[in-house]
DNA sequence: AATTCGGGGGG
DNA sequence: CCCCCAGAATT
């Protein structure tokens, strides 16, 4: 099978089993019906990472909130992150939002679809790019995520290490993609990866490619690709502080400008430290009575596990917070506006187990 | 080239 | 539990 049959019969799969996404345009809604740059960027940072089904809520949401990258950019920050709350990887956010306004700035709000110009923009990296290229724009470019990286190894039964032939797939990917239906094409090969070409378990008997797929002819598919051995995640433990004013609000501080959960609001707590010997040595953010809420929460980042225990305390509505330094960051929120605050996962869970219930 | 960034769904 | 997901930025 050569390159224009393989696009050929991938796009007929496509127009047959393509999934219906709210961002996507078609397929069989006609020909030159591209796709709103501005959509199809929105999705394509969320989707950076994450999973269709956890992404459309968000998009709908953030769609409806902000429906060009006008309003979205004139917004301020902070409600970019409420928004984003519980979606991850919090840099995509503020990078969201500061690519927004120098589209805007500096490109009178349209979006550009040179190669160089979109890099230059913050939190478009390489498939980003492409994406945008080939789904909003219809140029060919060669569109290559976790799932084309997994396809592209077995159609061509790649056994080395992804890590050290990634150029190789990304010229692979380039040379398979048609001219015509570039977008299409990229997002047959991604939903291909998805339901068909999986990680584990592919369903080969149902894939449109199994005439053309090495892999599948070597009874290796699902040995590839072949990845680096990950690194064991090591414990930290902690303790949050939960601190109920007497007015029903709630103390939270804003998180530093940089690192994790940078700029999203978090119950004050300390330690999140590996080991427990060095845990004690900072202090609760006010003087109070401290009461143990029993069990603990946990909690799983992509490099380390945490566990926090809860220390709840109840204070006057003149009572200071201690750290001269905490008090710009600090603010007192009421209990029922919690759910609307910018608190990443985490912080939610601690809440839910301080207050026994659901925000 | 490695590490740092969240969170959740599925085996 | 472990895997990986429409990756980018930083070191």
């Amino acid at each position: 099978m050569d390159k224009r049959q393989h696009a050929s019969v991938l796009l007929s799969w496509y127009d047959e089993h393509a999934r219906v996404l709210p961002w996507r345009v078609g397929p069989k809604s006609g020909r030159d019906v591209r796709a709103d740059p501005y959509h199809v960027w929105l999705s394509e940072i969320m989707l950076q990472q994450t999973v269709v089904k956890t992404v459309i809520p968000y998009f709908e949401t953030f769609l409806a909130r902000w429906p060009t990258v006008f309003e979205l950019a004139a917004c301020d920050q902070e409600d970019v992150l409420k928004r984003w709350a519980g979606l991850g990887y919090y840099a995509r956010a503020r990078n969201l939002h500061a690519c927004a306004k120098v589209v805007v700035s500096r490109h009178d709000g349209v979006f550009p679809s040179d190669e160089q110009q979109l890099l230059a923009l913050p939190g478009i990296g390489p498939y980003t790019q492409s994406a945008i290229r080939a789904i909003a724009f219809g140029k060919r470019a060669g569109v290559v995520d976790g799932n084309v990286e997994r396809v592209i190894a077995r159609l061509y039964a790649l056994k080395k290490p992804v890590r050290e032939i990634k150029s190789q797939i990304q010229d692979k990917a380039f040379a398979l993609t048609p001219a015509s239906r570039p977008g299409d094409y990229a997002q047959a090969m991604m939903d291909l990866g998805a339901t068909i070409c999986t990680p584990k378990r592919p369903a080969c008997a149902r894939c449109p490619l199994q005439e053309n797929c090495l892999a599948l002819k070597g009874d290796c598919a699902a040995a590839l690709p072949v990845r680096a051995a990950k690194k064991p995640k090591p414990v930290r433990t902690g303790t949050a502080f939960l601190v109920l004013r007497e007015d029903g609000c709630v103390l939270l501080r804003q998180r530093l400008d940089k690192g994790l959960l940078a700029k999203m609001l978090e119950v004050p707590s300390r330690g999140w430290i590996e080991g427990q010997k060095n845990a004690r040595n900072e202090s609760a953010p006010v003087q109070a009575q401290w009461q143990q809420v029993p069990g603990f929460i946990t909690h799983t980042f992509t490099h380390f596990h945490l566990q926090l225990d809860v220390q709840c305390a109840h204070v006057s509505a003149d009572h200071p917070v201690l750290a001269a330094a905490d008090r710009a960051r600090c603010r007192w929120v009421p209990r029922h506006e919690l759910g609307e605050q910018a608190l990443p996962g985490v912080m939610r869970k601690i809440l839910s187990h301080g207050f026994g219930e659901p925000l």
